[in-house]
DNA sequence: GCCTGTGAATTAGTTCACAGCA
DNA sequence: TGCTGTGAACTAATTCACAGGC
């Protein structure tokens, strides 16, 4: 809305571009604050400002990007969309030597995993993006508790589990392809889950 | 535990390892059917065998992937771990005319997305990764309605509404680094959202 | 005695509806 | 009059607690 030069809106405007409820925007924001003005709406920039201060994204974030090496940690590695957000992939890491000896083109130097908790430390690395292999998530976590790293976001097909230390954020993706293959399943079942052998032992 | 050899698995068990109560997971699992048997428990395999029905994954489902050209896509396209669960990418797509001439290494043949409509009904393709720039996401959108496609993942930063016909999962990686970041911010916040300059007008 | 399936109780989340301010 | 902020009403989800079968 800013960049549309929009400088107002009411939270039935928003509640239409997030597809919810108008009472569920303003309760919302009203949990935070009192953003908005009685009769007239949301000051778009100054709503804008109070979501970034409660984001803690009024500074950038600078990011670490555990198993940068393979293809998804590439892709990651180089996504330009996480910038203009105030995200910022300050250091890579890897396990795999071969990736250690010469770091994929287009990427920066890619660090041993095991520098992890000295490089996080000195470049004040809070959150970590970790895209490695289902096998090496449990070492890596290990490794990510000695650090300063606060905040995971995992793509491992493993569910690490949050602690008082540390929030993880799991993404499976092929348990969101599950999900809608449920919802597709589901419309084209007229009334059958039962519909073939279900023999008891 | 299917994997480990294990015949049978309590509740309790299965809460232990998806972090949940139990009785969670009993409703859950009820919903669909009688699964489990009293005083037992659930029998692994039978469980396993029910769920995959219920997923709608008895037998493979092809997926298509708009947006092949990009790292994210090729990632994707080249990611091992949907096979185990099922699922195949059975299609490329793009629409860079670039990618279209000479699809990078490792990929197939990728499609101009204008012919996803064909090839979706040839394939029985009902399901869709999105994998373009937010700009293109919307002109896709279109095609894919035109499309078998009933269900898209979206990585797309754009929200796509579901629709009766059209079931869609946005996965928005950077409002998820910004959810993690609110959680940091909470940590390290003793008391002060309201702390600097919040001047009305 | 152990563990599921499930109604009842509880807790959480959403929406309503209106007071209060521009 | 228009729109926010918010208690009250309502709806949904989770957990409890126990009947019933192994």
């Amino acid at each position: 809305l800013e960049k549309q030069g929009e400088m107002l809106c009411s939270s039935h405007q928003l509640a239409g571009l997030l597809h919810l409820n108008p009472a569920q925007v303003r309760k919302d924001l009203a949990y935070f604050g009192e953003f908005g003005k009685r009769g007239v709406g949301y000051a778009i920039p100054k709503l804008r400002e109070q979501i970034i201060k409660i984001l803690g994204l009024k500074q950038i974030r600078p990011v670490g990007l555990i198993g940068a090496g393979g293809r998804l940690g590439q892709a990651l590695a180089l996504y330009r969309g996480f910038e203009k957000r105030n995200f910022r992939v300050v250091a890579l890491f890897d396990k795999d030597p071969f990736i250690l000896r010469q770091s994929p083109m287009g990427l920066g130097k890619i660090h041993p995993v095991e520098e992890l908790p000295r490089i996080a430390k000195e470049l004040g690395i809070e959150m970590v993006i970790l895209t490695v292999p289902a096998e090496a998530a449990f070492d890596v976590y290990e490794i990510i508790q000695l650090s300063t790293v606060k905040a995971i976001l995992n793509f491992a097909p493993v569910q690490l589990p949050s602690t008082d230390e540390i929030v993880v954020h799991n993404v499976d993706l092929t348990m969101k392809l599950e999900s809608l293959s449920y919802y597709l399943n589901c419309s084209s079942l007229p009334e059958s889950l039962s519909e073939d052998d279900f023999s008891e032992d």
